[in-house]
RNA sequence: UGCCUGAUAGUAUAAUGGUAGUACGACGGUUUUUGGUACCGUUUGUCUAGGUUCGAAUCCUGGUCGGGCAACCA
């Protein structure tokens, strides 16, 4: 069953580790999130490269909140991380957040300020901006550069006891100002933010920068590869420099490309501004690439989880189709959901020679790709069904194997029927179709020895249950928003969520949220958390694959 | 015009000096009580110019193109 899979540039990099006796052979990852928005399938490739890693390779994954910026942050995305994660199927060796390493962060800063390699800087944020040079031209010293060991490490007390409002001072380590790397030139450590924080309080009124928490905290971890995105690439000097003045565990970073995918936005950014202005319904909007987006909409965990796999690992930028995930969700679904009938857009059928009050009960697989089954369910059937207003054609083309005068098509679990006739209203709208159908066909049983090319779903009007469906559809209409001019949100996609109501049948009753079914024909869907028992709500997974399509004949290709 | 990165079918991703392969997509076919699934087939690629070598996607040099870097964000 296991299917050869190359290794990526990482997994080289770990098992050339492993036979090199680094680190004694261990493996520890982490995952890092900033709890300042929800996980996105972005999110879901680091999760499934961090924790896959340490799966294979008999190591362990911390999870660890990189909450240094209290203003953005929030428990309530740090509740939202941890059930995404979980629910994706990975657990994490410790749970652990950047803030419980506040004290020993303070104290690397006061080591490095008695080392002179860090010092106080009184300047706005425009000075120091200025002061940086350009990247073609180098930074110059200020005098705050030049301040005393005993005056900076006096001032940085003063910092953390509250001497000073936000934004009067910062902490800068001491690199080097001409450096081509704009963050070598002086990179702040510290700033002053009067905040609360969701975990520490009041406690601290200084707070580190990412630079100077993510790789003291990998260290102190002791994480033997930590993984990151491209863009922090040039901060990778930075993350050694301080690990090296500091004398700590010997953490390394690499960099991997994010994941882009089409049709949709990657940024929590842009995902936390569909959220405030309405755009979507909340962060879990069924259209969104979030996971708990994903999840209400009835993505199984283990097709993003195989998503990721199949996307890889690699440095360049990548810009993935949004088929391929619907290629993963459908292929899970397929194999483990149960078939249950659904009118999405309803006309009456009518059998002519089925007596009027006369009903029976039929059956229907639950899952045709279970192999030995997996049972069935009871389907009530009569002579007035609701069928799909698209398999009824008035005038139909050749190799229309549905519905039209004269034509015969099976009922799914049921009989042979064949079209007689149909009734329209005053607009000219086809009300009703009329058939027979032919008694020695029922499914299961069938001695009429007649063929048909079509099967089609129905549901039985009198035994129906109504429900209320939400189709989506990509969330923007171009393949990169963020690439083209102007506002992302110019290229949402007005279409992107339809509501109707459909028939199914009865049986849908018993749907549970979480627990995706194939509607024939139409697609897979999950009962959404607005359902009630008085009112059925279904989110479309997504749409079968569908080959057919009318008024669009193959042109012949190739030859000659 | 500085520094850092990267470039293989439409999209991703392998080939680690020795037959350019796989997946998704698209297209066509077989099977089918889902125009689904499954199975089979077709299609399309090494950014460019030199060099090293018996042999280069791979190594070297120059160019071209893409991405990133000058937040008291991460």
């Amino acid at each position: 069953m296991s299917e050869e899979r190359s290794l990526n540039f990482i997994e080289e990099i770990v098992e050339a580790d492993i036979s090199a006796g680094k680190h004694d052979g261990r493996v520890l990852t982490r995952f890092p999130p900033e709890p300042n928005g929800y996980l996105h399938i972005g999110h879901a490739k680091s999760i499934c490269l961090n924790f896959g890693l340490a799966k294979k390779y008999n190591g362990k994954t911390n999870l660890r909140f990189d909450d240094t910026n209290p203003v953005k942050e929030d428990v309530e995305y740090v509740d939202s991380i941890k059930a995404d994660v979980k629910w994706l199927g990975f657990d994490w060796a410790q749970e652990l957040y950047a803030s419980d390493y506040f004290d020993q962060l303070y104290d690397f800063a006061v080591t490095l300020i008695k080392a002179d390699l860090a010092y106080v800087d009184d300047s706005t944020a425009e000075e120091i901006a200025a002061q940086k040079g350009t990247p073609t031209e180098p930074g110059t010293p200020n005098q705050f550069r030049s301040r005393s060991v005993e005056e900076n490490l006096e001032l940085f007390a003063d910092m953390k006891a509250g001497k000073y409002p936000d934004g009067a001072k910062v902490l800068r380590a001491k690199v080097d100002l001409a450096s081509p790397n704009m963050h070598l030139r002086d990179p702040l450590m510290y700033r002053i933010k009067h905040a609360h924080h969701h975990r520490t309080g009041d406690a601290w009124c200084i707070y580190p920068m990412y630079d100077f928490a993510h790789g003291q905290s990998d260290a102190i971890e002791k994480i033997t590869h930590s993984i990151c995105t491209l863009e922090f690439i040039p901060h990778r000097a930075l993350y050694d420099w301080f690990i090296e003045q500091l004398s700590l565990f010997p953490s390394h970073q690499y960099e991997m490309a994010r994941l882009n995918m089409t049709y949709t936005v990657m940024s929590k950014r842009k995902l936390l501004k569909l959220v405030e202005e309405g755009h979507v319904e909340d962060w879990d909007d069924p259209r969104m690439p979030t996971i708990s987006g994903m999840r209400r909409r009835g993505y199984p965990a283990a097709s993003i989880r195989e998503f990721c796999e199949r996307i890889g690992v690699a440095k360049r930028e990548n810009m993935i189709d949004l088929s391929l995930l619907e290629f993963c969700v459908r292929e899970d679904l397929n194999k483990n959901t149960w078939r249950r009938m659904a009118v999405l857009d309803p006309i009456k059928l009518v059998i002519t020679n089925y007596p009027e009050g006369q009903s029976e009960v039929l059956v229907g697989e639950n899952n045709p790709e279970v192999e030995g089954g997996d049972g069935e369910r009871e389907i009530p059937f009569n002579n007035e069904l609701w069928i799909e207003r698209e398999d009824f054609m008035e005038e139909p083309p050749k190799k229309f194997f549905r519905l039209g005068v004269g034509l015969s098509v099976r009922l799914k679990n049921a009989y042979i029927v064949k079209c007689e006739s149909f009734v329209k209203d005053a607009d000219g709208n086809v009300t009703e179709v009329h058939c027979t159908y032919i008694p020695q066909s029922k499914s299961g049983s069938d001695t009429s020895g007649i063929n048909v090319k079509g099967t089609i779903h129905w549901v039985s009007v009198a035994q129906a249950k109504t429900a209320e469906v939400r189709l989506y559809d990509r969330l923007f209409r171009v393949e990169d928003p963020s690439s083209e001019d102007g506002d992302f949100k110019e290229y949402l996609n007005p279409d992107s969520l339809q509501i109707i109501n459909a028939y199914v049948e009865p049986d849908l009753a018993n749907a549970e949220m979480g627990k995706a079914v194939q509607f024939i024909r139409k697609g897979y869907f999950n009962l959404d958390k607005h359902s009630t028992a008085d009112k059925l709500v279904f989110n479309r997974t997504v749409t079968l694959k569908d080959g057919w399509k009318v008024g669009a004949p193959q042109p012949p290709k190739g030859g000659a």
